[in-house]
DNA sequence: TCAAAAGTGTTCTTATTACACCCATGG
DNA sequence: CCATGGGTGTAATAAGAACACTTTTGA
């Protein structure tokens, strides 16, 4: 998959009689969680502008395609995987961010568990690599920008919607999804506390099942209980870690 | 202002020769507050689609211009006012909402002091008028949904950002104050518990005025110290309500 | 002197923080 | 038997909620 394939003839004739480019497309930030660092999918790209650089993986939406199909769109195409947490960020529209015509963005996180699939090299994209959100070096274009954005906006709604589970493996350990928030947060949560915190709110079942195998005590098992937190929230209940 | 004057001739050809029509738009939600109501800004349309519905006011982005420019010149036309507080919401792109082609529309809001300035009757518009959010009737397009997430975007940023402030004169007693984030959270607030927090953050700078002419005990007049905020926030202050 | 909104503290309740040891397993 | 991470409770502190009367002004 290429960014920006090549760049569009767009022409908008507007009421004076003036013509321009213009276009728009989807990026769509897809992060991971792999144990303990936030990471993001990004492919190098193989085409001018911005020959080599990481990009994250975009495209232009189709004619008859809703913003939001076409995020849904370009993470199926690179990861296989459907039915994923996507959600809107932001829109970024300066008239000179991309260096060949106006073309506005519109930024989209994905949160996926990152072993539901395996990545294969796409045919459009030379490289697809998860990228720890530590290490993120110069993107093309304004990606930057735009992931720093998804970041945020993630930091601000993991706190208040139960969405971390989204990263996680359906059964997971508390201290996994502790760590998960660390990660996010970039702060140390006190182990206690944030048991108390979590299971207090009563959204996580405890499955019979252990870890296996491990030179330690087995941790429990916990899945998230979706209908009971659509269930809770219809009365008012407000998620907060 | 129309929305959009009539539609554009938009081609976009991509890679496989198909063309289509498209445009992007910026709709601006513009906030006002008097004495006790929210108001919000809206144009009668006097074109079709949707002639004599209540429209968000809203226009194409020119070819050099930001989406952020565009928001601030829709403004601009219809209040004579500049350097107002203006955030960028969410992009509405659903493939069939506009009824003349492919238009996406980046909803922002901003927030206006409604005394400020006096409405003139555009040359475009039919009419401008300021509605109370709480009655709304059906407006053109999908602007209900756009006016309802920029309203609900209102509602969370208003609880951690101290932009209250940009609906009310410069100086203001501390009555208004709190009738405004009552009007916007439609909550109630308790008076001692709110001044209580809202002074413990010394975000407030008592001017030496007075209420004059009141029928009652006159407030002390207050004034946000923006610098102050500044200083504190880079020390790591968190505004909340 | 009345009506109307301004202004002001304390107590109770709830949420948040800080903190250290024993347990179960595999190697 | 050692190393590793799992699992647990209590006390101190801070934040939030509830609540009623006096003051100042114009009419």
């Amino acid at each position: 998959m290429k960014q920006i394939p090549n760049i569009q003839t767009t022409k908008i004739v507007n009421t004076t009689g003036e013509f321009f480019q213009s276009a728009f497309s989807v990026d769509n930030v897809i992060f991971g969680f792999d144990e303990t660092d936030l990471k993001v999918l990004l492919i190098k790209r193989g085409t001018e502008p911005f020959n080599n650089y990481w990009a994250l993986p975009g495209d232009l939406v189709h004619p008859e395609e809703d913003l939001h199909s076409a995020a849904e769109r370009i993470l199926l195409q690179l990861t296989g995987v459907k039915n994923v947490y996507l959600e809107q960020v932001y829109t970024f529209g300066d008239v000179h961010r991309h260096p060949l015509g106006r073309v506005i963005t519109i930024a989209y996180y994905s949160l996926v568990k990152i072993e539901d699939f395996t990545l294969t090299p796409s045919s459009f994209a030379q490289q697809t690599e998860w990228h720890s959100v530590k290490e993120i070096g110069e993107l093309a274009f304004d990606h930057n920008e735009i992931l720093d954005s998804c970041l945020n906006a993630l930091k601000q709604r993991v706190r208040v919607r139960p969405i971390g589970f989204e990263l996680l493996p359906p059964k997971f350990s508390l201290t996994k999804l502790q760590h998960l928030y660390e990660a996010i947060l970039e702060i140390e949560l006190d182990k206690r506390n944030f048991r108390k915190k979590i299971l207090s709110m009563n959204l996580l079942k405890h499955s019979d099942l252990q870890q296996e195998k491990v030179a330690h005590r087995p941790a429990r098992l916990f899945e998230f209980d979706k209908e009971k937190y659509e269930q809770l929230k219809k009365q008012g209940f407000h998620f907060e870690i």
